[in-house]
DNA sequence: TTTATTTTTGGAACCGTTACCATAATAAAA
DNA sequence: TTTTATTATGGTAACGGTTCCAAAAATAAA
């Protein structure tokens, strides 16, 4: 059975009241009362009811995550982040793994809702009419950590440079002399990884008058094996094979210069190939990939200051984008 | 300002009683009410305070996690598959991150148990006296994952099978006709991937008669570069270069490889490598790696299926043990 | 219609804390 | 010593739900 306060104010001889304020570390408490009570708290191993306590304030040290995936490099890390701030505050982690589903998302807003969690931590891949419906009456402050809310909500939002990079890593290969890149990426309702990132790719090889080339352009999911089967689909439509492969993640990438190495190319003589993400395996591999590095780890730790600094009721509604830098590796040939 | 139930009943002109059942779907209500509820509940928006409710009822739905560190691809495929059973149960999860330091583990212990979560599900790593000090009193239903705890403890635990799994891949090089084995490993106190798999190495060898030579043996911490370190340390050191290197880890095979293929050697013609572990990258990588597959979502599963067995007052205290394959790809030369 | 039975309701106690207030004890000042 | 200020303490009312019980209302049986 479990002990109560009351139990441990009778057994130290005192009131329930002076044993919460010895929890508390308090004032006004006598020494003797306050070490007999500490005694006793030993002995009996009592652990207070943070139910109780929460319910009685009226808040809690809790902080509600959403997440699409938890086993990628990309939302562990940032949660990894996240924790690393959020433990040193004082604060617990709720994790809530939506599986990509858009409809669990809706379900576990309210969960975290009930659960009067202080704060959210939101990784958006999409934002929909009914996210923003659910989101604008939570009453709970919300952090939007991958997509740019910033039109949609009076919530800050912070997220990735999405669109430079993507252009940065695309005018490396340009600059590297090459004409013919091709793309590999992901659904564009994806705004920032599906959306922004093409829309980059295409901009500087407009710019640079190269030709677009549909057979060039392959769209799959987020697997390492989507990117193996998006090089064997371009290889095998391109009349032409192109001298570079753009892949919107290390993932695919990574696929990609497998699917390559199979078919007796080298990497990067005969087809360079970049990522972006700067997965944590992409400079263990041969060749190491040349790719974007964005800390996710960081931007869980800014993500959960700027929820922080909302709790102090400090920032209300802000837009950062964390930097990024370009990680040259060698799986780029320069022509 | 966030409502009550209070507020609820008397919009829809009812008792708490009442709004109470409707929330909770309990029968003994009126069609009229129930549905005077429900719109009142909907144009409001109202989300019960489950911390009022949990204190009411003495349970929460919550499982508690305890993890050495959330960005790898074992734990979070583990907190995945632990998801996975845990919110089709209605359970949520709380997640603590110690961050491999052991003293942040009790601290974490007492945390859930403040929560009054419902049941642990703890990775250890190494399990001290204060570990067993703290878990014997902690009057929550626990799991432990990841070590043998089994003469220490009466909870259930849920191990990989290391020593059997270490063997096996010993074994597989030494069918291979590898003679001359190299051991990059961890350190020891981590009793399943350092020790019993050390303790696997040294049997199969000493089994058929190989000699263990010190020059061979490689202790590092859990990086690429460490295995990056370890084959360096061990060329360097070695009279005789080995044929082959077991590594305890893929991602310390991983390291391994890139350090051989940077100095010019050829994996497998040269020197074989293989691991453990079974990554997600271990399929995509030049050459692909031989290791032994540990299903770490299965494991959170199980975990989590054994958990709540506990809940439902069945099993009490048993040692399971997770399979494992070889997954045979082409990181080894046949001798 | 009256009585018995069932269903629907509201009232109140309670879960384990905190926090306010009044009182008791102690120390300081007169 | 008495008065005043200060500190320590216990009692009690919340916090927002659930749950039991008794009363009220509706329905069925006599």
């Amino acid at each position: 059975m479990t002990l109560t306060i009351k139990e441990i104010a009778k057994l130290a001889g005192v009131s329930k009241s002076t044993v919460s304020r010895v929890i508390n570390d308090s004032e006004h408490v006598s020494d003797r009362a306050r070490k007999k009570v500490k005694e006793v708290i030993q002995e009996t191993g009592y652990v207070p009811n943070s139910l109780a306590k929460n319910l009685k304030r009226n808040k809690t040290d809790t902080i509600g995550v959403v997440l699409p995936k938890i086993n990628t490099s990309t939302f562990s890390s940032a949660v990894e982040g996240i924790s690393n701030i959020m433990y040193q505050k004082g604060y617990n982690l709720l994790l809530t793994n939506t599986k990509l589903n858009i409809k669990d998302e809706i379900t576990y807003l309210k969960l975290l809702k009930e659960k009067r969690v202080r704060g959210i931590i939101f990784f958006a891949t999409e934002i929909t009419e009914e996210h923003i419906e659910v989101l604008k009456k939570i009453e709970i402050p919300v952090i939007i950590v991958g997509q740019d809310s910033s039109e949609l909500l009076d919530y800050p939002c912070l997220i990735q440079d999405d669109f430079n990079a993507a252009a940065s890593i695309v005018d490396y290969l340009v600059n590297a002399g090459h004409k013919k890149i091709a793309y590999i990426g992901v659904k564009e309702s994806d705004v920032a990884v599906g959306k922004l990132r093409k829309k980059a790719y295409l901009k500087v090889l407009a710019e640079n008058k190269l030709e677009i080339k549909k057979s060039y352009l392959y769209q799959g999911d987020f697997s390492i094996q989507s990117g193996y089967r998006g090089m064997k689909n371009i290889l095998e439509k391109a009349e032409e094979t192109p001298t570079a492969v753009f892949a919107v993640t290390d993932r695919l990438a990574l696929g990609a210069i497998k699917f390559l190495k199979d078919k007796g190319f080298q990497v990067p003589a005969d087809i360079s190939v970049v990522g972006i993400g700067n997965s944590d395996i992409s400079p263990w591999v041969v060749p190491e990939i040349t790719t974007i590095n964005y800390d996710h780890l960081k931007t869980g730790e800014r993500a959960a200051e700027i929820l922080l600094d909302c709790l102090d009721g400090g920032i209300h509604k802000t837009k950062e984008v964390m930097d990024y830098q370009i990680i040259e590796r060698n799986s780029v040939r320069k022509i």
